[in-house]
DNA sequence: CGACGGGACGC
DNA sequence: CGACGGGACGC
């Protein structure tokens, strides 16, 4: 964006007005004249208030911060009447984690033979308060955990943007039981930002409010979130470990051979069915998946049928997937285990693809003797089992689970060749894209009307309103029937509108509409002072 | 040590 | 028909 030669010679005041066509205002902070200085603050904490000596200069500035980040703006304030630096700057980066390194690292530092320069993070325009934001209060992250989340899963899923001093999961006094938000304290508020900006958007980080500043409502009680909230975990795979679907069933852990290990491992040997060496590499199985899933995981699914011996999941850096291999002691196993989860949909939308690691499906297709005997071998009760997982937790408490609406939403189209191709949705698809960073400016935005009052699941919707790129996020309101999609590309837009509007997501009717634009926005820009 | 030209919707 | 999301800590 802005340079040092952009502003010439300039060394103090640094005015974005001066020298721009006022007829052509390509701002993109979305506000005209006077408005400007309401963005200055986006996001927030990207700011830093310097005080300086009053010989530091523009330039000086911009050689010293430009090593932490991509600076937006720099002004040096100086006297209206005598033209001399008050040794005060402002320095705007475009990342908050960049303003607070640049902080963590040169607060105190002297510029040539001055004073030691004082860096705080400058104080926004709207902020209603005169006090400068202490350490304290931009190290602690407050973020929206699954309720079975514990102090050491939000460590492994924070310590990677920085050195951790606690993290805390709010529980209920009585019961024990998690109230689905958690803390995480960091050493430096540069790591805070961090994980504000890099964590998985589901935990929502933000920055935590001082303990001291939070008011109770009129009521005299803590707010409460409404139940409803949590909903997202309850479906999500993607977050930790072991979802609730694939808790409790089959092996959490096995060992893991050597890669080049294609001998057969010890297990039970399979009475009415000999291991015919000649097909032993008919055992394994790869699994082409969302790269949500994880090793153990994949583990506990495949483990559902008997004689899994080996599994693991690789990242498949090219097509941006999860590739899983899986090996049974026998053949019946794979046989049957690509038959059963073949185009199971998990997350749903993303249908797992199941294929032998070499090419012998034809050999084992159709009327093959072996795969006859693998489906007399693995009883009616294993299938049992299986179906079981799957439909049990429609019930308690659970009534939003994804599980039923998994197995029955999907549409089945039977090929020529007699093969079955699976889809969640009746639309036809492009391939899956990759969601646009949640801090990008939104193009445009879609109104999306479920035709049952029950939304298909998060992740179906995302699914296949990514497949056109560039979309910020949809939602769905809570315990309504509609919700909107965020685009940050107009063309996109209309092409989800063209490809989805009138289809069934999980056998939910969908109409998708250009939305109205916000009510809330149009007035509060009207009042804005 | 120390805060950002001033201004502020429009029926 | 179907219009605008959700957040907090016993001291």
């Amino acid at each position: 964006m802005a340079s040092p030669e952009a502003h010439g010679d300039f060394d103090v005041d640094v005015d974005r007005d001066q020298g721009r066509d006022p007829d052509n205002d390509n701002d993109d902070d979305g506000f005209g004249g006077p408005y400007r200085n309401f963005n200055r603050d986006d996001p927030p904490n990207s700011r830093l208030f310097l005080m300086v000596n009053k010989a530091t200069k523009y330039r000086q500035l911009w050689d010293l911060f430009e090593q932490f980040g991509e600076i937006q703006d720099i002004r040096v304030l100086k006297d209206r009447d005598t033209q001399e630096s008050k040794g005060l700057a402002y320095v705007k980066f475009s990342k908050a984690s960049q303003a607070c390194r640049a902080m963590e690292e040169l607060n105190g530092k002297k510029l040539r033979d001055g004073k030691p320069m004082k860096i705080l993070i400058a104080q926004s325009r709207t902020s209603h308060t005169n006090r400068d934001l202490e350490d304290a209060e931009l190290t602690r992250i407050f973020v929206m955990i699954p309720k079975n989340f514990t102090e050491n899963d939000l460590t492994s899923n924070f310590e990677e943007f920085g050195e951790i001093e606690y993290c805390n999961v709010l529980r209920d006094k009585s019961t024990g039981e998690s109230k689905g938000y958690g803390y995480v304290r960091f050493m430096r508020p540069s790591q805070a930002a961090l994980a504000i900006e890099n964590s998985d958007r589901r935990f929502r980080a933000i920055l935590a409010e001082p303990k001291y500043r939070l008011n109770p409502n009129p009521q005299g009680d803590w707010h409460q979130p409404p139940e409803s909230m949590h909903a997202n975990f309850g479906y999500d795979p993607c977050f930790q470990g072991v979802p609730p679907i694939f808790k409790n069933m089959g092996p959490k852990t096995l060992p893991l051979p050597h890669f080049d290990d294609f001998g057969c491992h010890p297990g039970p040997p399979l009475s009415n069915l000999t291991s015919d060496d000649s097909l032993d590499f008919s055992r394994w199985l790869s699994v082409t998946m969302d790269p949500c899933i994880t090793r153990e995981q994949l583990t506990a699914l495949f483990g559902l049928i008997p004689g899994l011996d080996f599994c693991d999941a690789q990242k498949d850096v090219i097509n941006s997937c999860r590739l899983g291999y899986v090996r049974y002691n026998n053949p019946a196993s794979a046989i049957y285990a690509k038959e059963k989860l073949n185009q199971f949909e998990y997350p749903p939308g993303s249908p797992m693809m199941i294929h032998f690691a070499k090419d012998v499906e034809a050999a084992t297709s159709g009327e093959n003797p072996l795969r006859l005997m693998a489906l007399q071998l693995v009883t009616a009760q294993v299938m049992a089992e299986v179906s079981s997982h799957f439909t049990d937790r429609a019930q308690p408490g659970r009534g939003q689970m994804v599980q039923p609406q998994m197995m029955q939403s999907t549409q089945q189209t039977r090929h020529a060749n007699g093969d079955f191709e699976t889809s969640f949705t009746t639309a036809r698809l492009p391939p899956k894209q990759p969601l646009a960073p949640m801090n990008t400016p939104m193009k445009e935005r879609l109104f999306v009307v479920c035709s049952s009052s029950a939304p298909p699941p998060p992740e179906a919707l995302t699914n296949a309103f990514c497949r056109f790129g560039n979309l910020i996020e949809i939602y769905m309101l809570p315990s309504k029937s509609y919700g909107y999609a965020k685009y940050a590309d107009e063309s996109s837009a209309k092409a989800a509108i063209e490809a989805l509007h009138g289809q069934e997501v999980c056998g939910v009717r969908l109409k998708v509409l250009p939305a109205d634009p916000p009510k809330e926005e149009a007035r509060k820009r009207k009042h804005t002072v």
